[in-house]
DNA sequence: TTATTAAACTAATGGCATTAGTTTTTAGGT
DNA sequence: ACCTAAAAACTAATGCCATTAGTTTAATAA
């Protein structure tokens, strides 16, 4: 009835990225968008795409915000210190946000340039608190491979089976990175 | 036009399978299917009761496939070599079958018995892998943990991204298990 | 030879994404 | 105050897909 703006892109994301979190990113459908924000559907398509372009505006969100917290709670930090910060923070984040995170893994990945943006990002960051082990440049990248692998393969494997076994998740992970780190030193 | 049995369930669990290796998961669907095998979609309901009946069929194929492939590489070898070469194959497993390895991520994971008991199995053979080195039971877990993520972490990064940087793959998992288990050892 | 049944088929339904074309309101210029 | 243009909502329609209902056909067993 009423042509008034009353959305726009930002709120399509969010109410998105609400669908999202609650039902997984297969929940998120331009007809549960639409019944959420009280419109019709065809009504999204004059602030997005498709439901791809969504994805995409979805996996950008979700990666920036993630490398966000991840930088916050490294800032000031000594190396190790800073990587266990960045390790609690990333599964918290994709504990928190299981639809974002899922967001994050979309498939025509480095095809979209903030998310491969950011994802180097990533590495950079690892490269400059890994710095001070002095290891040559290739040691370097096998090891962001390394605590990159430990860190989406937990946040992975909890979301999936919760590991099958009660056992904190945090304190293996604490662990894992700690039998990591006293390998990098005793090299 | 002919009701003659040309089907069957193993027929079409093959099937979706090459699809899902060629297009991955979202190209298993009923029509491409059906094309495939050259019937008509309500055909395969003889041999299946859903798409979602399909894609758990295809869990538990591919879990199954890659425990026995590391399994069968494991047998005879000693703690560290074992698990080295169980990791090899688990990467080569995700890089030659993507459809295969994506279908063990199915969402309705530990609902399926299959699924979850090839799960435990895994678990199982880690566990008698690490015998070795006279951990308790504790440690044990956050180890097979931390494998399990470094393995599906490296399957899924590589998947994905490529890690975006040129350096050898199995190269970079040698080096990380090698920094992973120097870190065991000197515990 | 006939009856049963498995497994194919056609036809139809309903959900979803998307497009075309229409209507309505707001905003800016006269 | 009025008119025009554009933005943003709408309705209607299309096409793809999964699925179900009901029909037909051919192989098997009595």
């Amino acid at each position: 009835m009423s042509p008034i703006p009353g959305l726009n892109k930002q709120k399509l994301v969010e109410a998105a990225i609400e669908l999202a979190n609650q039902g997984g990113m297969e929940a998120v459908t331009m007809h549960a968008l639409a019944k959420k924000l009280e419109v019709r559907p065809p009504s999204l398509y004059n602030h997005i795409k498709s439901l791809e372009d969504l994805r995409q505006q979805l996996a950008s969100v979700a990666i920036i915000d993630l490398y966000n917290n991840m930088e916050k709670v490294a800032k000031g930090k000594e190396a190790l210190e800073a990587i266990s910060a960045i390790s609690k923070a990333y599964i918290a984040f994709a504990h928190k946000y299981p639809g974002l995170y899922e967001a994050t893994l979309i498939k025509s990945d480095n095809s979209i340039l903030v998310v491969k943006e950011t994802g180097d990002k990533m590495v950079q960051l690892f490269k400059e608190l890994l710095a001070v082990y002095h290891l040559d440049e290739k040691e370097t990248i096998h090891h962001i491979r390394g605590l990159r692998s430990i860190l989406h393969g937990f946040a992975t494997l909890e979301q999936k089976t919760g590991f099958g076994i009660p056992i904190n998740i945090n304190e293996s992970l604490e662990y894992v990175l700690h039998t990591y780190f006293n390998g990098i030193k005793k090299g």
